[in-house]
DNA sequence: GAAGCCTTGTAAGGCTGCCTGACGAACTGG
DNA sequence: CCAGTTCGTCAGGCAGCCTTACAAGGCTTC
């Protein structure tokens, strides 16, 4: 969405719209001081990897799953990731068809860097709207999502 | 973003791929049901003109500022909007560059019936989270994309 | 242990949703 | 009337995702 001023009723701007900028904002947010911190060549594609990666690395497909986009999506950002130096590529010893992702030392820095900007950012957030507000929206946004995955809030209908 | 699982300390899922989540569960949310009632060519795509016009028709470039995209992305979802039936340009009597967009009859029907959606799944956001939550967090939410917008939260550092 | 089916990752190609650059036509101020 | 700006468009490009198709390897069953 990209609506910004509509409203539905007097006052009212439309959840959807607002979500999704607020998403955006942050988002730019987030790369805008990863990059400030050194990390010039993440974009928000990426996230996807980093975001969904295990401790000591995961395989394509469970980390496709997780991020909800199909195996070639994440292969694609992996290859990238893999060619600047932030992911590597191990061959499964458990099966031979599978390889595991896993973040080099520099992804797992860059990783650390992202967290630790998403923690500064809630706690502005939490500053500016309280913290019961921020716990509050938190659990509203992961039930939401959960139904939204699972047993449907509305879509599936396609 | 594209996180789901991961948490950034016990318990703490990043408010950032929530909110990106959420926004793009209540748009497929908001299609699906569009395509239900009756409108299946319209796409996420569209809505920054159906978000953004006024109700007399409004100038491409008022639009595109608007929504915050560039003159060139929304002609183009114009001239689609337009083949398709539900948009019109006309002439700007008082300036001759200029065309007016301006929806149709069947383009005033379908963001009639996308606000109505729009209106039902806040409804049910309320029965779910409560009046107060969500009124809270259109409050939150707004200020957070209006101080993004204007003075900068944090971006504006590209 | 071979046959048949499922999974893993990849290759190829396509679409959507945006962007930048360049432009003609029209408006505006001096 | 001329310079500079603004309106919309054309052309081309890129990111981020999808579908289809497939080879290589694993699993089951007899």
């Amino acid at each position: 969405m990209s609506s910004k001023l509509i409203e539905t009723a007097p006052g009212r701007v439309p959840v959807v719209g607002l979500l999704n900028r607020s998403g955006q904002l942050m988002d730019e947010r987030l790369f805008s001081d990863l990059r400030a911190a050194g990390y010039p060549e993440l974009r928000p594609g990426h996230a996807c990897v980093f975001g969904n990666i295990g401790r000591g690395g995961s395989r394509l497909t469970d980390i496709a799953e997780r991020a909800q986009i199909t195996k070639q999506a994440v292969g694609e950002v992996a290859s990238e990731l893999e060619r600047i130096g932030y992911l590597e590529r191990i061959p499964d010893p458990t099966d031979k068809r599978a390889k595991i992702l896993r973040l080099t030392k520099r992804g797992q820095e860059a990783q650390d860097a992202g967290y630790a900007i998403i923690q500064r950012v809630e706690r502005e957030l939490a500053e500016a709207y309280g913290v019961d507000f921020v716990n509050a929206l938190r659990a509203a946004l992961e039930d939401y999502t959960a139904l939204g995955v699972g047993h449907a809030v509305g879509r599936h209908a396609a």
